[in-house]
DNA sequence: TTGAAAGCGCTAACAA
DNA sequence: TTGTTAGCGCTTTCAA
């Protein structure tokens, strides 16, 4: 650091105003109980000397730190290829700011990474913490559990059905599902396929899940498991025409594997949608609108999700509420729906 | 929070270890000068209570906090409309968690925005800050100028050309719309347009510049402006060819217009690259691999820049220099380069 | 309503 | 090499 002038502290603020610290306190937190021109005076006193609290000292004795922890964790894959994730940041963020938490990123890709994050959930650097992108292998519950932060989880977690208190916010997958299967249907198509995501993610495995509610006994040829990336899409129909050359149409797990499908069916020269229907789902709009043609999918709400995840937990937060004790004091899963948007695919 | 056991404190692991506090904050932070078998008896100690320092404490006193400040400014558009973002952020994070920095992501969108970042950054919580995407009439720079920390800016600032100390890492784009116009011009394309970038980012006018570079003396009816959006690039690539019906390429100033101008081509009955050869830049592998056909792109490492500018930060704060005082302690801009990838388009 | 004073958990002189 | 001690800047009883 320079030799810049050093920040004046509340001692200073104090002296100016000719008061105590503890009024200064007061006056800078809010609390009432301080009579209106002394505490004009120490406004005064503030603004003249740009006084701002150090951050370090208050959260030394109220062990709060207005800042909380999202972790996203998600090796490479679908993260950093599609804007999902810019999306849930932005909610989140706006609604974290709005009551004044900042917004900590742990990013996490390795095994290292975890010690990492549990080392850091543990520095009690945060008060809680927002989860995304868990696989069913993943130990970060496990770790966040044991640093007994209250935490909100992006996504139905897998290992329960939300019943036992356990925070998330998901959206309709399932739901969702069923009104493309049901579009298709209407359309006319009987001969459906279904590009499945990384099945070791709930949204994927509730996808299918609705899929399976509407087709009542799908030709298990008519599925094909891919990973959301667009390559998996592509290589995914690949296998299904070869199978089922017949098909009629596909509801692909999200619109990064419907564009994937689209270049293998302009390659075995399927016309869409008039040989093949395709629907996609998240309505992601740089690949949505742009594919050729634009795809009919399931929209969900991205931002609605993140900022719904902030408030829930800041909700836990004022209440000073454990995630154990949480049962009973609100909604532990909450579930957005979804619209389906119809553009030239189906 | 529950009835969790309170945190272990220095004090509780030296009464354990049966030696001074001193003794094992030496030990905790790694200093030498502590003889073995007490060194290890306090690491015995820690392991057996789980401490974990209290890093508001621990501030108070040192007065760094190991955590920067990632500041992106971007009302709505392009962040969040292409994978850049998270890109960058990765490369930041990765580089930061390495040297066990944490990143508080705020995110600015409106002018409210940027008081509520004064404040932070005012607050003393974080030891740097690393700022993306200024336009020229941002107030950010000087808010953080005033609060005196040491920051990186990615993309060249546009109030001076890097001479005064002011840090930043930026791709080569002036470099790279050379090296692409070249190309279009070895195709032996002669009536090439340029659709820029906003052109109140330093990137779109360098890329601008480049074009003119090459094109020595362009027509400015082949010059439309547009904003880094793929409806711009759509909307732009619609008036070229209504000014220069004969334009026989373009070279775009990202991906994304590229695609927009794809679309644009295509509903003009223009064949690509047979009629009109297209150039995008970034390579934004899901748009650039996406389109129809696949772009030829200039690529640059995004990852990298956010890696490098991370890098470029904690240098400056292990050395304990503020902005102001950084000239000639190190190169203040950094250039990356940047490559064409051929694909498909041209 | 205001002030005095104790202490949050840690580091860093300084002494031993 | 190890321990003692004085704060870092703030909030929060408790007394006045």
């Amino acid at each position: 650091m320079s030799e810049s002038a050093p920040r004046p502290t509340l001692e200073a603020v104090a002296a100016r105003a000719g008061v105590s610290r503890a009024t200064v306190s007061r006056v800078v937190n809010g609390s009432d109980g301080v009579r209106e021109p002394l505490a004009e005076r120490v406004r005064r006193a503030v603004d003249e000397l740009g006084y701002v609290p150090n951050q370090a000292a208050r959260s030394l004795v109220t062990r709060r730190h207005d800042a909380v922890a999202v972790i996203v964790a998600e090796p490479e894959t679908r993260v950093f290829a599609d804007p999902f994730f810019a999306r849930q940041l932005r909610g989140i963020s706006k609604e974290l700011t709005a009551h004044d938490n900042q917004l900590v990123l742990l990013l996490t890709e390795d095994r290292d990474d975890h010690a990492r994050v549990a080392r850091y959930l543990a520095g009690g650097h945060v008060d809680g913490a927002l989860v995304f992108s868990l696989h069913v292998d993943d130990p970060l519950p496990g770790l966040i559990q044991r640093a007994g932060l209250p935490t909100v989880f992006g996504g139905r977690p897998h290992w329960n059905g939300g019943e036992d208190g356990v925070r998330y916010v998901d959206t309709d997958n399932r739901g969702g599902a069923r009104d493309a299967v049901r579009h298709l249907l209407g359309l006319g198509r009987r001969r459906i396929a279904h590009i499945t995501g990384a099945l070791d993610q709930t949204s994927a495995v509730d996808r299918l899940d609705g899929f399976r509610d509407v087709m009542a006994d799908p030709d298990p040829a008519l599925v094909e498991e891919g990973d959301f990336t667009a390559a998996s899409g592509e290589r995914a129909m690949r296998a299904l025409l070869a199978r089922r050359p017949d098909l009629d149409a596909v509801f692909a797990g999200n619109d990064l594997m419907a564009a994937g499908a689209l270049r293998a069916l302009r390659e075995h020269g399927r016309r869409v949608p008039d040989d093949v229907a395709v629907v996609g789902f998240d309505d992601m709009l740089p690949i949505a609108e742009q594919t050729e043609p634009p795809l009919t999918t399931v929209r969900q709400d991205i931002e609605e999700m993140g900022r719904l995840m902030a408030r829930l937990l800041l909700r836990d937060l004022d209440r000073g509420t454990a995630p154990a004790e949480s049962d009973g004091t609100g909604p532990s899963g909450v579930v957005l729906p979804v619209t389906l948007v119809r553009r030239d695919s189906a």
